[in-house]
DNA sequence: ATATTAATGCAAATTAGTTGCATTATAACA
DNA sequence: TGTTATAATGCAACTAATTTGCATTAATAT
């Protein structure tokens, strides 16, 4: 499937690669964050097989022209998902490590006050809850 | 110096050693999170020569005496920092990564609706800022 | 068709974190 | 004050995550 990311990025004059468009579908075809091995486990299973180094440097690339975000969350793999959707955070299990976006409503007070006490340029924050899910209690 | 922490893990049977005093210390004076490492060249630069797998298996000591916490960060490396401090929460410039602690007068409205909308048993939350400080614009 | 160079794969290196095992040292107690 | 039990440590080796160098492949413009 050929997305509207693709095409943005060929008309910037990058090209359109196996490994480019079914990361990119990946991404953009699940609702939570995916780290780098995940991606390539996935990729691998359904008859994708690029190099873990591939994906490595295609997330790069994507961070690059923010079509993706990095997500930091309790493990030391780092979590990617696609921008620009909307604005959500995460809730994550720490038993079974499963992740669920969640949409609140109620942030904006928290982003005028944090705007009002600091002086740093602030570009993006990340809020995620960390509990056990009806799965796992 | 002998803490509080220190003498409350004493009672429990639990030793007072030169490495776990001082990395309680160092984190006890610390207004931010530090990652393995980072207390690792600290220490060796205060002429306290303890081995890294030390502070590993220190850290994850005192994780479970829930002594300190984790803080997932936007880098690979995870930070700690002492528990039982007021909450707050942090901001890192993305360009020096200097992190600085931030205490949210407005963020209970969020966690109730957290709470409402979510089965979850949640136990913990993160929020983090990320931005470019004063010194790096 | 061909040329340019973006993208890839492989191997090797680096960094973060973990594990096994023998040794050391804290603290309880004879 | 010694002796003892075992918590804590250090070292080496390991695993997992991520990065880098370099030669090769392949997407696109011409």
């Amino acid at each position: 499937m050929i997305t509207n990311h693709l095409l943005l990025l060929q008309k910037k004059g990058f090209r359109m690669t196996q490994a480019r468009s079914s990361i990119l579908n990946l991404l953009e075809n699940t609702d939570h964050p995916l780290t780098a091995t995940s991606i390539h486990k996935i990729l691998k299973r359904i008859g994708v097989s690029t190099n873990i180094t591939t994906i490595y440097r295609e997330l790069e690339f994507l961070l690059e022209q923010k079509i993706i975000e990095k997500i930091p969350l309790f493990d030391t793999e780092l979590h990617y998902e696609i921008s620009g959707r909307t604005h959500h955070h995460h809730l994550m299990c720490t038993s079974c490590g499963s992740i669920q976006n969640i949409v609140l409503q109620s942030e904006k007070g928290l982003l005028e006050e944090m705007h009002n006490i600091s002086t740093y340029d602030i570009r993006r924050h990340s809020l995620a809850f960390f509990g056990t899910c009806p799965d796992c209690t």
